[in-house]
DNA sequence: CGGCGTTTTGAGTGCTTTCAAGACCGGTGG
DNA sequence: CCACCGGTCTTGAAAGCACTCAAAACGCCG
């Protein structure tokens, strides 16, 4: 079923490393813990690397493992019984994926791109917190920017005309960009239209005429598949808040 | 400016009723603690009182408080440059309101209804988490619940025709009013249709426009301002989620 | 080179918005 | 007691933006 369960640590790897890595980076969970809590933490993990198109887990599962995101993209969604589905999020190395004070998942984590996780039992995770009051409070920290972070999302999809909804995607990547201290001058979007229509409340359809549109105003540029780069930010912002001629 | 400033607790209230009466119900923060850990926290705590539309604090001041709503109800709204707003969500007694990594609140809390309110000072808030591990798991576990609500919002503001994303927000009503154990028959709706719109992402017409249509197939009525009561909650439900013959 | 999934582009439809006016309701003052 | 007033809600008609349906172009991979 799940490709996960089939999968062990791939050889080579110490996995005494598994928390520096995914942790002690600039947004992990780990971030606060010192070097012999970590060393703890990395007993009680694994860290599974899976392909493009895995299924992580799927909404209704039961909620046995919290994972955090080394490296890769994933995207998180809920599916409707008509069959549309809405993108809730997508999450960036650092990124933790699968905390919930339910019994089940409340949605299906999908991954982009090939990735490395790192893998807890909830009930591992749940005594570490206890433990480490460090890292339940980071936990908590996470939590609230994530809230956040969807709340804006809301104002986009609630109140936004659709060109303005692709230009706050589009400086979303940016910021998730500079905050995993990045500096190249193209951006990563393993996204389809698909994808991001989920994400915006739009048609693919609507999100390729927009896209079409900004490069025609020379906005930006699509050096190669997935990739994007930005040319006009300022034009980008000012259509995305509507303070553009409104 | 802000009317909290100026007020104190109402007289003859006792202040070591603050928790008990704000936390120790079915849903608020103070939940798991113990009666001694409650007086600690009381007497850090003040109480407030406060009419219906108070602002109780706006996007971009400084968050140096935390509110706990004890009784009433509150919106939660984000302003777009162009003057719309977009309401993030409503709040029941027994939440929290204020609580965030950011320097400023990220939005306008504002009061439907007469509301009294627990207020901690921040830095006092973090020095009782540091001291009861429980109390910042609770709040960890309140935290967690409005995301997955706030990404549900998503979904219906996302992905639902407009009489669905009504007939979402009525059954949300349903739910909150449960959480807290209440059990008549009709519904508090202290929120106007503007409210309801920009919490759904529509225009107040089109709510109403929704509401009289639900009122003329015999699926709800308001028998006073302000009062719904739910008529044919299976016919709600499924135009909310499309299995309506759709 | 053929096949499949993704993206683009076009044309027409439709749902929601916009604009406008009137009804309703509670509160206030004559 | 009733008229007036402001705010909220309802209803109608027209316009607009995004959707739907459709087909062709593109690009990747075998």
């Amino acid at each position: 079923m799940n490709p996960l369960d089939a999968l062990r640590p791939p050889p080579g790897i110490r996995t005494d490393e598994v928390c520096s890595t995914c942790g002690s980076r600039v947004a992990g969970l780990c971030k606060p813990m010192d070097a012999a809590s970590l060393d703890e933490i990395s007993a009680e993990a694994d860290r599974v690397s899976l392909p493009a198109r895995s299924v992580v887990f799927r909404e209704g599962d039961q909620a046995t493992r919290v994972y955090s995101l080394m490296n890769g993209i994933a995207k998180l969604t809920r599916l409707l019984p008509d069959g549309k589905q809405q993108v809730v999020g997508f999450r960036y190395p650092g990124d933790v994926i699968g905390y919930t004070s339910r019994r089940d998942y409340p949605f299906d984590a999908e991954l982009l791109t090939g990735a490395t996780l790192c893998r807890l039992d909830r009930p591992k995770l749940d005594k570490l917190l206890g433990r480490y009051p460090q890292l339940e409070h980071r936990l908590l920290d996470l939590c609230v920017q994530e809230l956040t972070a969807t709340q804006e999302q809301l104002v986009t999809v609630g109140r936004r005309p659709a060109e303005a909804r692709v230009a706050a995607f589009l400086l979303s990547l940016l910021e998730a960009r500079r905050r995993r201290g990045k500096v190249e001058r193209t951006l990563d979007m393993p996204m389809t239209r698909a994808d991001i229509a989920d994400f915006l409340g739009l048609t693919l359809e609507t999100v390729s005429r927009s896209f079409t549109a900004f490069r025609k105003r020379g906005w930006l540029r699509e050096p190669e598949h997935q990739k994007v780069e930005l040319l006009d930010i300022p034009a980008l912002s000012a259509l995305s808040d509507g303070t553009d001629e409104g």
